[in-house]
DNA sequence: CATTTTGTTAAACAATCATTTAACATCCTT
DNA sequence: AAGGATGTTAAATGATTGTTTAACAAAATG
């Protein structure tokens, strides 16, 4: 079931694999040859180095990591609906790429290059009319009036931090895998009510 | 101002510093020494190696993690008022030491180590029949019935992760250092209004 | 005061790191 | 098929890593 990938591709998908498995520190160059089935040097001949190939795989998570919201936003559901949707795909999506969130957070905190800047997707966040949307929303009294940066916390923050926290809560309460997953699904549900309890109080 | 400190202290000071703010990987001894004032053979004197001096740190910033969460939940509070100040407190705590949360999940994260296992806390936490009485409240109808888990979950998500998005968040919306601080004020008043209604759904 | 113990240092060590070099292979073009 | 571009490799390079050694200073001990 091996596709026939071109040598770049195979090094930057062995890129992504390791560097959001043990960050940009954690891991060496010859690491990431070895998982791409290549020599070491092949990695400097397609990417100059490994500090660049690491922006590229960055800049690769952040555009997957935030496309299946476009989606969400530009849909003509109601904001409700969406804030429901968008949690369940927030919820899908991380389940399929666990290591994601903390891999953003821990490499941007670290950095201080602005990885946003040259990518499309704030383009596109915006050409959603998304936030124009929250804001009349929360005019008429249908969305409780908290501002953008506490609203994207309060959805991030639910849905995010369960899957960044996983390995402590395992080791916290001895449970295996497929248990603290099952713990996700009931959480996603507890999430969305309280959320959306909060956001639209009117629905309640 | 500066007190006099013993060598082994200035040097775990300093390894605390350096390691909370980049994590195992992303230092060296010689760092850690020179922050501490000292030659790089002193570390080794003390503390055997680098990853036993990070063993030590680990367990001594675990410790200051959750120390201030036992005062709270063994005073005779009622549940809800125990909730409200364990929210209050641990903003307040985050607010002193920002990159804990975030150094806590990375390392956690990679090591498979139990940190853990032994250290007092979990004792204490028991002590404090904390657990029991969460049991009572829900079976009373006083508290919503979520578990443990996600319990835990939803404290700490919405409680860590304002702290370890701040990189990113500061980012995307172009924040100075005090402006995300003013946020993170606000915020937690919607957290914990949110959490309490949620979580104690009469008092709402 | 002599000597052992403890604290501290500069220097050396071996391993490993990211990156480069130079040689070789494969392919495409004509 | 010849020759130049492209892909790939093993090996070398020099810097940096964690750790150790050996020498020295200070303090404690008798």
């Amino acid at each position: 079931m091996e596709r026939d990938l071109s040598t770049e591709t195979k090094i930057k998908e062995a890129a992504i694999r390791i560097f959001t498995a043990k960050g940009f520190n954690g891991c060496t160059s010859r690491e990431i040859a070895k998982e791409a089935g290549i020599n070491v040097a092949l990695l400097n001949y397609y990417f100059k180095s490994k500090g660049q190939l690491f922006d590229i795989v960055i800049a690769s998570v952040l555009n997957d990591f935030t496309f299946s919201l476009i989606d969400v936003l530009k849909s003509n559901m109601s904001l409700i609906n969406k804030a429901r949707i968008l949690i369940e795909k927030e919820y899908d999506f991380l389940s399929k790429h666990p290591e994601i969130p903390s891999f953003i957070i821990n490499e941007l905190g670290k950095k201080d290059k602005n990885y946003f800047e040259c990518l499309d997707i704030v383009n596109e966040l915006i050409e959603t009319k998304i936030f124009q949307e929250v804001i009349e929303a929360q005019a008429s009294g249908e969305m409780r009036k908290v501002d953008l940066v506490s609203l994207m916390l309060l959805i991030m923050s639910n849905c995010h931090f369960p899957f960044m926290a996983k390995p402590m809560i395992k080791t916290i309460h001895s449970l295996e895998d497929d248990q603290y997953n099952e713990h996700l699904m009931v959480h996603k549900q507890y999430v969305t009510e309280m959320l959306i309890n909060y956001l639209f109080p009117k629905n309640s």
